[in-house]
DNA sequence: TCGTTCATGTAAGACGTTACATGATTGT
DNA sequence: ACAATCATGTAACGTCTTACATGAACGA
């Protein structure tokens, strides 16, 4: 159900086309709940159908602009309000940790290595993203920064975690 | 295709039942890979038939005793060196975070609280876990506690994360 | 004997990914 | 003219969740 309120709460924000909230998806949501532009399209018919957003203007090219209908609204609060979040644990780099005895000492470290640099680099590419958005004083933009202020500390723990694990596992000796 | 290689990996340190790989999970691996128990009973199956696993043993109660085939071991051994991790970023409570605007001030406060107190809870259940386990000398044990370090300091980063947010939004006069 | 734990499985439906498909409009 | 961008959609397949279904064995 998460892609439907990301929906909606960008909606929120006012009208914009699936095309639209594509792309302010690329640089926001896209970093806390991916989807594909199949899914998007799929779930913006289902929310029409349901009356939540509506067809509120047409464009060229077929463009479809859609607009949050009270109903939609009152949802979306609903969601913040009376429902708790699932805990996402779904870590596919993590659950390679349990098993790298498996695999010889130094390709463990490898692989260790390889989760510091994409700490690393995932780090710097929030930064780059603080400097690169327009923030306004929307609410999207205030809340947003405190978002990715969230990124930039898990980041930053990732990295300094892998750094630690390295040297756990010493290289062996040969 | 995590699930799979979650199985095969519990099966590289011996053999073992469905019904012992969902006991092992749930202090293990479910906190980082949450799977039910419906899904692992399919998974097996489909991992048997492959050849990448095979029934050793049987016993009471229909009981089957799986063990990794070599080809397994391969298998495993292949993912964790020559494919990498996809990042995983799926986080409805952080998702929330971005449509807080439609909520009153106060009611946004509340669901910060309810995060700073629900990464509490996470940090001190991996704390009692992490004295609760018998940490052996195998390879899951150590680098399971490399793991659930990890759990600690994201946990700790979380709870940080939680209250900077509360003084981002200092309560409306009123 | 009777409740708990052990033990495995199937089915329906929701959600997510990948690939395919189509075509209009704009800018150079 | 032609390339890039705008713009929307469908189909197949894989994964995950929820619920249902069944029954043997153990221990008090």
């Amino acid at each position: 159900m998460s892609l439907r309120y990301a929906l909606l709460g960008l909606l929120s924000e006012g009208p914009a086309s699936g095309y639209d909230l594509l792309r302010t998806f690329k640089d926001s949501l896209a970093n806390v709940w991916p989807a594909t532009q199949s899914q998007m399209y799929t779930e913006l018919t289902k929310l029409a159908d349901a009356g939540l957003i509506e067809v509120s203007d047409q464009g060229p090219r077929g463009r479809k602009e859609y607009t949050l209908t009270p109903a939609g609204l009152d949802d979306l609060r609903a969601w913040l309000t009376t429902t708790s979040p699932k805990r996402n644990v779904r870590n596919e780099a993590l659950l390679r940790i349990f098993f790298l005895g498996v695999i010889p000492r130094d390709q463990a470290r490898a692989y260790l290595a390889g989760m510091q640099e994409r700490s690393d680099q995932a780090h710097e590419e929030l930064i780059e993203l603080e400097h690169a958005v327009d923030w306004t004083d929307s609410n999207l933009s205030r809340y947003g920064r405190i978002a990715l202020e969230y990124g930039e500390r898990i980041t930053a723990t990732n990295r300094e975690w892998a750094r630690w694990a390295l040297e756990q596992l010493p290289p062996e000796e040969g």
